[in-house]
Formats: C-alpha cells, structure tokens, sequence
DNA sequence: CCTCAAGAAATTATCTATAATTTTTTTTCC
DNA sequence: GGAAAAAAAATTATAGATAATTTCTTGAGG
C-alpha cells in the first residue's frame, strides 16, 4: 500500500483520522473487491428501481462491454442475481430479469412478516435508547420523503435499526433480499409519483418497544409488514389496472 | 436432436413412452444442464454430508481438474455455494466450506419453525388425503432407518410432502436452503452412530392435519423444528465436547 | 532455536479465443 | 402473399492463456 502509507507520516491525530478513512475505504472495497460483485451491485440496483424491466433480457457481452469487462465476471454476476432472485436463467437461451405477480408480492410480504417478527424478538433484549432514537429519525425522514426512492431508503432503514440487534447475520441477510423484492415491487407501483405519508405504524412500534412491551411491537411489525398498498396505474395502451405492493 | 428423433418412427403407444421419458430426461437436464449447475450440486452435497470439512479451502484449479472442465464453471458454483451459505468467499483469497457453531444452528432452526409454520398455514387448505398419506409413509421410513443419511432423507420428504401444497416457490426454495444446513449439522453430530426412534411429533402433526386442526399442526411443527439434540463427540486429541444439532 | 525477510510456488481473477447453440433474417416453394 | 426451410448473425458456454496476488518455503540474522 504505497499511495496510502505516505499518509502515515503525520501527527497523531491526523494519523488517526487518515488510517480510519483508509480502513472504511478498505472495508467498503475488500469485503465487495471483486468485479463481479460491482457488477451484480449494480445491476441489483437497476432491476430494483425498475430501469430494467421484468422479462428484459441481460446479454453478458452488452454488460461486459458496458463495464469494460470480459463477460466470465458478467457470468458471476448473474449466478449471484439469480440466487437473490432477481433474475433467471435458462441455459444456453440467457438470462432476464426475474417477473413477478401479486402472488410474489404476497409471499414476499409474508416472508417478511414471518422473518422480521422472529428477528424483532431476539433484538428486543439488545435494543439500546440510542438504536431507537435513530429508528425515530429514520421514521421521521420517511414522512418528510418527497420521492418514493427517499421513502424506501428511510423505510429499509427503520427496519434495519430495530432488527439488526438480534445478531443473527443468516436471518438479516435473509430479511434483506426480501426487502429488495418489496422496492421492486414498491418502484413499479409508484413509479413517479408519491403522496407524503405519517407512518403510524412505525411510531406505534416504537413505543411499544419504549414501553418494554416487546410482543406488542412485534404484532404490530407483522401486520405492518403486510400491508399491500392498491394503485391504479395507466398502461401505454390507456387502459387502468391495479398494482399492488407491499408499503411496509 | 438426432439420437432422440430416431425413436419417434414408432407405434403411437411406444412414442407416448418414448417421448415422455425424453421429455422427463430433457427437464431433468435442461433445468440443470450447465457445467456449473452440476459441479455446485456434487459440491453442496459434500459440504453437506461432511466430506468437506468446515473451513477447508476449496480451490478452483484443482475442482476443474477433478471435474474434467476450466474453471469459468467453477467459479460460477463457487458463487452459488455462497449463496446458499454453504461457502464463504474472501477476494483473492479463494473459498472455504463454511464452518458453523451453536450460534448459527440455533439461527438456522429459528428460520425454518418460521418460515416452515407460514408454509403449513397456506399448504392445509390444499392438502389431500393421498399427499398425507404419503407424509405418512415418510415417517414411518425414517422411523425404520438404521442411518443417518436414509433418516435425513426420509424426514426431509416429510417436510417437503406437508409443505409444498403451499403454492408459494421463493418460500419452499428458502426452506429447502435451511433444510441443507440443518443436514450439515446433523450429520456432523451423528457421524457414524445412529440410534433408531420413533418420530411422535410427525404422528401428532398428521394426526392435527386429518382431523382438520391446522392451527394445532402448525404449533407442533414450530417446536418440532426447534427440538435440538445434544450429542457428546470425541475430537482427535480425545476430549469430548457435545455437539448441537437440529433434529426435527 | 526462534523470528523475520526474501524468493519460489501456487492460486486467484481476468481476458481473449473458440465451439456449440439459439435467434433472426433471408430465401424458396406452394 | 404466407408458410417452411435454409443461411446468417448473434449469443451462450467453455477452454486456454496471462497478470497480479497470496501463500508457502527457505535462509539469514538475532
């Protein structure tokens, strides 16, 4: 690490921030170093906002070139989308970007219910005043969203304020995959506009959780959870149909 | 499809056979016809019954040599190994089996009594007299296994028999992930010894089932899951410490 | 005898090239 | 003019080769 250890040479203090600037840098690089993982990132990213669209095939040399890359990590990318089931594949005819139907909607939302109530009861114990202090601000940011992109950041937040005290990576890494099937759904249901909303759910559960009454904020995470939201969106042909997706 | 077509040229009954064992022989293989599908199925099954042993490094030269292939589908097995959590992956560092303690096989039974309890509620309205009388003759193979393997199997067709009905793909897919790592700790607990029993709680779940109390069934799959064994074992430099694992 | 450093070997990550398959386009025939 | 067949183009899957990194081995110094 050349370019790095010139910064070494400094006070103590300016040494102290430098080297943990380095660190995170490291951190946010090795632990995702890898082409492949960039790749998958990104295209995690678009299929879940909906710059690519259901059934849209995912040809690895267009991807590779867009990168810059030969398509053997292209290739890896797509294992790893596949698994979180953002995509499919069928071999030797290629890969598109997974579709999904209110069925899928239901399912993921009572996974998430399921999931995210076991995760809340074993994070009550460990829950601190400063976790749900930051859930209260990440709540408050959610009513003050003015996009649907803000809303499901400050969203995904709270809930991951709340769950990640349980400690348990498997469930959590679980709890996230689902959380990027309901944006997906959230995005195509919503996919311009957005009407600013009290979420009485989230202050609910926290004071329950304030209250020390665990069972009672878990209840109502789980029925928060799967709220399906009703929209009528208008098609390129004018006609009007309902899309549903999970607001929680 | 030249090899095939040849049988084609024959009596309408023979070519309903024929053509039905193709098909079922094109499905088998063009669900899973990849190089790496395969190598990654081989893989999990050895990280799974503990011919790979946790944190063994598993190296990518040498699983295309074994194989007889490059490593391009190697790796992309590796990155679905990851996946299902059976394998870790540090950049440039290669893959390792993953290891796991009580930690993750608490984590783990946690996530099926969830997950599993949601399937059996939307599975018990589509539930028939002919699929539980197949769960039926699960149990009673697992009771008359006199190994670790044939019980694994036998108990897992149970679960997968009362569970499918559900309808709900991602859900089973996630159960089926959970189901593997249970059987990795199994059968690191029960390495060779094997003590025959009686599955009760499998009786009491069907018994819930025909008599139409789904709630009851449900409540007794979420314990079941959870049963976890203790079992001593004697390591190389001859302690014995117990190991935990799932048995239900 | 142990620790640390330099060199060698092995291993990973990537790219370029090639064979096989699928999809698209063009052509032919009715 | 439209359906079927043949040819062309695109695309996937795999192999082989190369650069960069890590791990192992060996040797020098304390």
């Amino acid at each position: 690490m050349p370019a790095e250890s010139s910064t070494l040479g400094q006070p103590t203090r300016a040494l102290d921030t430098a080297g943990r600037a380095f660190y995170q840098w490291r951190m946010a690089n090795i632990q995702d170093d890898t082409l492949a993982s960039r790749i998958s990132r990104v295209l995690a990213e678009r299929i879940i906002s909906g710059a690519l669209s259901p059934g849209a095939r995912l040809r690895q040399d267009h991807v590779a070139e867009e990168f810059g890359a030969s398509h053997v990590p292209v290739r890896e990318a797509f294992r790893r989308l596949e698994a979180q089931g953002l995509a499919v594949s069928e071999p030797r005819r290629g890969v598109r970007v997974a579709s999904f139907d209110l069925r899928e909607v239901r399912e993921v939302a009572e996974m998430r219910a399921a999931l995210e109530v076991l995760a809340l009861r074993h994070a009550v114990p460990n829950l601190t005043p400063a976790v749900l202090d930051r859930a209260e601000a990440a709540t408050a940011a959610a009513d003050g969203a003015s996009d649907v992109r803000s809303w499901e950041e400050a969203n995904r937040a709270f809930h991951r304020l709340i769950l990640e005290p349980c400690a348990m990576p498997r469930l959590l890494a679980s709890i996230d995959d689902l959380h990027a099937a309901s944006a997906r759904f959230l995005f195509s249901a919503w996919r311009s506009s957005w009407q600013p909303r009290t979420d009485h759910d989230h202050r609910a559960i926290l004071a329950a959780l304030r209250g020390g009454n665990g069972d009672e904020a878990a209840a109502i995470l789980g029925r928060h959870v799967q709220w399906i939201g009703r929209t009528p969106v208008r098609n390129e042909s004018g006609e009007t149909r309902e899309i549903f997706s999970i607001v929680g």
